[in-house]
DNA sequence: ATGATATCCGAAAGCGTTTTCGGTTGACTG
DNA sequence: CAGTCAACCGAAAACGCTTTCGGATATCAT
C-alpha cells in the first residue's frame, strides 16, 4: 500500500516485459487474449492505476477537455452551470477523461486561454457556452485548430459542432399557444440581440404571429437586459402603449418575473388581463402566484452530449459539421397564460380604449 | 508556430544546457541573474510554454486540485455552484494550477474517487462541499492522507481545514431582529439535521430566543426538506397550531418562499400577519411581492479562499487546523420582516385566539 | 523438409521536464 | 603564489508510460 504499483511490478510478477503489459492493458491486437486476461487480473489484484502524467507525456494525448465558463461579466448564478458541468464530468469520467474548468474574467483572458491551449495542446478540446450572434470565438478556435463544441449557435457555426435548442421553434409554439387562446395583441420582451438565442427567439415570435395571421407591430417588440429590472422596465413601456398587449412572450423566466411585477404594479393581474409566458422552466416560476407558464429545454443531458460529441471529434470519429444537434423545448402550462378578458379593472395607472379578444378567462 | 518550443530550443539558441534553462525559469538560486534574464527573454520571445505533462511526471507534483461536486441526489441547480467553481478556477489560474471537477453520482462513487486519488496522487488536493453533521468523508480523507478543505463544517472537523459561515450567529441575529421588532412567537423551519448547517441554524434560533428571553416551544421547531414544498408543508403545520407564530425563521430562501405561499393560501399576508426571514440572499427573493427579507453570506470569495487554503496546505506552508475561516452573514432587509400586527383578517382557514405583539406593521 | 505467414512478445527509443551531483571558473585570502 | 571558497553551470539519471520495430515461435501450405 506504500508505493503505487507501476507497470514494472506487474511485468516482473508475470515474467513479461513492460511493453507487453502496457499493450495488454490497452487492448492491443497483437497480444494473446490469454495474456491479456492474466495481465488484467494481476493489475486488478495489485490495484494498478496508470500514472496519468506519464501516460499523457508518452502518448501525446491529454484525455482532458476544458469547459470555458462564460466570461465573468458579473454574477455566475445561472442555475444551469451546475447541471452542465456535472453532465460533462460524469460523461468524461465514464471514459476516464478529465474535465478542467477555465474561468476567464474577460474576453482578453479568454483569448489568452485559447492561445495557450493551441500552443501547449494540454487540453484535447474545449466546450464553450453562452454564444453570441456574432461570436469571434468560432473563427479563432477554427483558426487555432482547437476541437470544440458550443452550447448554442452563432452566425458562424455552419461547419462547427454544437448543440442547441430550437429557440425559434419554441417561440413560434409559444406565440401560437397564445394566439390559440384568443390573443390578438401579443408582445415580445426580448434580450440583447448580441445573444444569438435572443435573436432567434424574437424571430420565432415574429414567425408565430405571421403564421397566426397577426401583424407584428414594431412597438410590441421590446428588447432589454436579461434581468428582473429589464423585464419590469420593458413591461412598463408596453403598458404605456395606446393598445396594451394582452399577452407577452418573454425571452427568459427572469425577465417574465419582472414583467409580472410591472403588471401587478399597474393594478393588473398577470395571467388575467395580461398573459405572460417565460422561457427556461426555472423552478422558481412555479412558486409564484400565479405560477408562471414557461418553456423548458432539456438540460440534464446537454452536458453529457457535449462531452460525447467532443470526444468523438478529438478522436477523429466524426466531423464537426456532422455534430450538430437541435433539441425541442416544451411548454410547461402553469397559471399565467389564459384567454384574454374584457373586463379590465379601473385603475389610475391605465386609461385604456378598446380591448379585443374573447371574454372569459379562467385560469387553467 | 509549428512545433511547440521546448527547453531544448531555448538551450541551443543560448548555448546553454537544458538543465540550466530549466532552473533559470524556475528561479533557482544557483543561476546568475544575468543568465536568468537572458533565458526569460528568450522564452518569452519564442513563446515557450512548459509541457505540463512532462513537468508533472518529472516533479511528481500535479499542481491540480479537484472539486468534488455534491453527490448528485437529484438536481444540481444550486446557484452557488457556478460562483464557487469560478472562484476556485480563477484563483488557481493565477498560480497556473488547474482545477478539475469530479461529479460522483452517489456516495460509493465518491469513495472510489477518494481511493483513486489516494493511489495515483494525480490530484494534489480536494475541495468538498455540502457537509453533513456526521460526515465520513472527513475521516476517510484524513486516513488516506489527502489534503483537503471543506466548504462547511462537520462534527469531525476540529483539525481539518474549512471555511464556513457562522450559521448559528446568523440565526441568532435573525431571531434577535424579529424579537426586536416585537415578535414573541418566533418559529423556525429548519432543514434535515443531517446537514450540519441545518443543525447550526436551528441552534442559532434557539439561542436567539433564549437571549431575547423567549421560550423555544418545541412545536415551533419544524424541520423539513430543503424545497419549496417542504417550506409550504412546514408552514401549514405551523398554521394549525393553537398559537400561530407571528414570525418564522427559515433555513433557506427556497423554504421561505414555500412558507410564504402557505401563508398566502391561508388568507394571510407574509410580512404582515406573519413575518418571514429566509437565508441565502437569492436574487429571486427580491422579485417576490413582498420581497423576502433574508441573510446573505459572502460567496464570491469563498472559492478563491478555498483554493488559496488548499494550495498552502499542499505546499506545506500551513497546517489544516490553522486553516479555518468563519464568515459572518449579513441581514438583507426587504419586505417580509415587520412588527407584528393585531388585526388578523377573518378567514375560514383560521380560527385564532389571542395574538400578542404590537400593532402597526408597515412594510419597510 | 522448406519456405511463407501469422501470432505473439521483448528491446529500446523516446516523451519533455526536474533535480542531484560534480566540475569548472574566477575572486579572494594568507 | 598556492589554497579556499563561492558562484555558476553541464551531464546524466530519473519520472512511468507508449509505440515502433524486429525477432522468436508456432502454423500452415507446398
Amino acid at each position: 500500500m506504500g508505493e503505487p504499483t507501476k507497470l514494472k511490478v506487474i511485468a516482473e510478477r508475470l515474467n513479461l516485459s513492460e511493453s507487453t503489459v502496457s499493450r495488454a492493458l490497452n487492448d492491443y491486437q497483437d497480444i494473446a487474449s490469454r495474456t491479456k486476461k492474466l495481465v488484467r487480473e494481476a493489475a486488478q489484484e495489485l490495484g494498478y492505476e496508470p500514472n496519468m502524467h506519464a501516460r499523457r507525456l508518452a502518448s501525446g494525448k491529454s484525455d482532458t477537455i476544458g469547459y470555458v465558463m462564460p466570461a465573468q461579466d458579473g454574477q455566475l448564478t445561472e442555475t444551469f452551470l451546475g447541471e452542465l458541468i456535472a453532465g460533462l464530468a460524469t460523461s468524461l469520467a465514464g471514459r476516464s477523461w478529465d474535465l478542467t474548468v477555465l474561468a476567464p474574467n474577460n474576453v482578453e483572458e479568454e483569448m489568452e486561454i485559447f492561445q495557450k491551449v493551441a500552443r501547449t495542446r494540454h487540453l484535447s478540446g474545449l466546450v464553450i457556452s453562452r454564444t453570441y450572434s456574432d461570436d469571434p470565438r468560432f473563427r479563432i478556435l477554427r483558426e487555432l485548430d482547437i476541437p470544440f463544441v458550443s452550447h448554442g449557435r452563432s452566425n458562424d457555426c455552419a461547419d462547427t459542432a454544437w448543440i442547441d435548442v430550437d429557440n425559434e421553434g419554441a417561440f413560434v409554439e409559444m406565440t401560437a399557444h397564445l394566439a390559440g387562446l384568443g390573443h390578438r395583441h401579443i408582445a415580445h420582451i426580448g434580450g440583447p440581440p448580441v445573444y444569438n438565442f435572443a435573436r432567434q427567439r424574437a424571430e420565432g415570435w415574429r414567425r408565430g404571429l405571421k403564421e397566426a395571421g397577426l401583424a407584428a407591430a414594431p412597438q410590441y417588440g421590446e428588447t432589454t437586459e436579461l434581468s428582473f429590472e429589464g423585464g419590469r422596465g420593458a413591461m412598463e413601456r408596453l403598458l404605456k402603449l395606446d393598445t396594451v398587449p394582452t399577452a407577452v412572450c418573454c425571452v427568459s423566466d427572469v425577465v417574465a418575473v419582472g414583467a409580472m411585477q410591472a403588471i401587478r404594479e399597474a393594478g393588473l393581474r398577470p395571467g388575467r388581463e395580461i398573459s405572460v409566458i417565460g422561457y427556461d422552466g426555472l423552478d422558481l416560476g412555479a412558486w409564484l402566484d400565479p405560477p408562471l407558464t414557461t418553456m423548458r429545454q432539456p438540460l440534464q443531458s446537454a452536458g453529457r452530449m457535449l462531452a460525447d460529441m467532443l470526444i468523438k471529434l478529438v478522436e477523429g470519429e466524426s466531423k464537426p459539421c456532422d455534430s450538430q444537434e437541435l433539441f425541442r423545448a416544451s411548454l410547461v402550462r402553469r397559471g399565467t397564460a389564459n384567454p384574454p378578458v374584457e373586463d379590465w379593472p379601473e385603475g389610475p395607472a391605465l386609461d385604456r380604449q378598446s380591448k379585443t379578444g374573447n371574454s372569459g378567462g379562467v385560469p387553467s
